[in-house]
DNA sequence: CTGTTAGCGCATTCAG
DNA sequence: CTGAATGCGCTAACAG
């Protein structure tokens, strides 16, 4: 069926061009395309038919302005290089996608001064939403950004009064100093990151309370800060003095295949010489030689909680600044020692291994898929 | 000063405030606020003043609704985790920053349906252009894209009628090939990537013109197609029969690395018992044990051109579907075994020779910063 | 140099 | 069950 509509040039489909064609009115296009109810179904389903056969698509604009809604929302990360972040965004996307949303990322490079000149740009932008996966400003900058009235979710940290997804990463490091001591292991280092940030912090707290319980001797356990890089954890085992600790316990993964890297130069052999565990399960973790020992944080979900937790202030649904803690993992492989490879298999990537937040129930509502 | 507006609530400061305020039309503030030289100096001045003075952010909606622009453009990719794409991406994002964009990334995780599904929603979407920098789909399923009449750049791929821009990777391979013959290597494979994706096709030629420009044994020469991913390399090489070549290139440097992980396994020493050379530079490279001999490719400012290009495209001045070609560059490090490292510094990650871009100047009227 | 007016595409009262 | 009218915030063509 043909009508007679003039789609020769650039001028897009409107709800006026399906109205005139349907003889209805606009308005009536409009809610047919929303299912509304109140529309007869014989008008609805014709409505929805032509718009089908026109290629119709909405215009998200003409909806924004109308409904002071962009359906956009903006991810704020560090640093796409990361890799930490791709399973988080993917987590978002996911959720986001399936309520038409978009998302719109912001890389700040770990530079403050960049990310508060983005935060500018989105307090009262054309954005429903934020979520700070990773922010280096400091609380006030954040809560200045909210008080712009811009809803905002954060992510791997805790600011009073906003809603905060954060894996409990003080149990995470006392997982993994604990498995260690249970090992065997007495002499243990943490390599830390940087000092005042919160993740540092509750990692510490974490490392401490392992070694306090285990009544370890304090001149046998060390905390060192660092940039958690690959290059901080190179260097910090390059400069450790005096003995070398049996066991390492590092902030993050990256800093770990720094370790890594030093040892071989060192020739010190891992988990012979040294037993090794890292955090957050990034994907070369698994693939790293040997395969890394490491605390995994539930990152795709966290990812999912967080844009629902958004969702949910959109919606108003929920106001609360509640914050929420996920439970990290212990994935031990080889670089902890306790593991012989018998396989002969390290270097594969173990697909299965890795299965998004798997094993994680602790937000309220939801459930791993 | 304080004017007498009410400010209490969460409704936003339009320009209708401030003509109010400054007794002045809206048109006239739009005017003034974009420094329309037509507004007498004076009262551009008193009305910016206040827009500043009240915060005024212009919405982006309304503005876009408007001009039928929306300032935000679409960056298709296959997968953030992939070390290929951050420089690419700081380089959209920079040069769309510039001029007041925004982007937003679409990651087809390789799935060919997944990114089919996404060019729907771009077409006719509230896009004002799509730089597909990774497209897996078929030349008809861009080119329906394109003529749904939203402006297109693709990265890494030539498409007939689009314009693109790509590293000539048929030199790049001629040059890291040729390097290698130069050094005295005879026996060579090359482990390149999935056989039909358009730089399969130009790398494997830049191989094997090197290989017959040097005449070498045709029997020595080999040349496999893989997975372009860590685990491909690492397959390729547990894979290899009979003679062990005497060096390898790589259709990229992930590939490398995952050949460098079969090594180690294998007890075969990089590069006394086999040389090797990957692809794109991506900055593992540099921090790879030992780092790791590749052929760069220009990311950050290829992401440049690309913007660029779409930016031209939307301002009609160039409607040309030309093809740019951007110049590689081999960079010798210590795989490919023709460089001592006496100062034994691997492992740490040069930064300086990193500089996105640096050296490149291929592009009319672009020049690297 | 500045004001008036009329959209851009859609959602949403309020009527009927 | 449906239509008319209005507004979201801004730009731009047309008048002065």
């Amino acid at each position: 069926m043909v009508h007679s509509l003039d789609r020769s040039k650039n001028t897009r489909t409107t709800i006026y061009d399906i109205a005139r064609i349907a003889s209805v009115s606009p308005s009536t296009v409009s809610r047919s395309l929303k299912n509304d109810t109140r529309i007869g179904l014989k008008t609805r389903e014709k409505i929805q038919s032509i718009a089908e056969e026109l290629g119709f698509r909405p215009s998200r604009v003409g909806k924004a302005l109308a409904t002071g809604r962009s359906q956009v929302i903006a991810l704020v990360i560090t640093d796409v290089s990361n890799p930490f972040f791709p399973e988080i965004i993917y987590g978002v996307e996911d959720k986001a996608l399936e309520k038409d949303y978009y998302v719109s990322f912001w890389n700040t490079r770990e530079d403050v001064e960049r990310e508060r000149r983005y935060l500018k740009m989105l307090e009262k932008g054309s954005f429903d939403g934020v979520i700070l996966a990773a922010s280096r400003v400091s609380q006030r900058d954040i809560l200045n950004l909210v008080n712009r009235s811009i809803p905002c979710v954060v992510m791997n940290r805790v600011v009073k009064g906003i809603p905060s997804v954060v894996t409990d990463s003080q149990r995470g490091l006392y997982l993994a100093t604990r498995h260690l001591i249970d090992e065997g292991y007495r002499r243990l280092a943490f390599f830390n990151g940087p000092g005042r940030a919160y993740a540092s912090r509750q990692r510490k707290k974490g490392f401490l309370q392992a070694t306090y319980e285990a009544e370890l001797d304090e001149n046998k356990v060390s905390v060192s800060h660092n940039p958690p890089t690959h290059e901080g954890g190179f260097r910090a085992l390059m400069q450790l003095k005096g003995v070398l600790p049996e066991a390492i316990v590092t902030y993050d993964d990256l800093m770990a295949i720094g370790v890594m890297g030093a040892c071989r130069k060192m020739g010190i052999k891992i988990p012979q010489d040294l037993a090794l565990v890292g955090f957050d399960d990034i994907s070369q973790a698994s693939y790293s030689d040997p395969p890394l020992t490491t605390v995994r944080q539930p990152r795709y979900f966290m990812g999912q909680v967080a844009m629902n937790m958004l969702f949910d202030f959109l919606s108003g649904r929920r106001l609360s600044s509640e914050t929420v803690f996920l439970q990290p993992e212990l994935v031990i492989r080889e670089s902890c020692g306790c593991v012989k490879n018998e396989k002969g298999d390290e270097g594969l990537c173990p697909e299965g291994s890795r299965r998004p937040g798997a094993g994680i129930r602790l937000y309220p509502g939801q459930r791993n898929s």
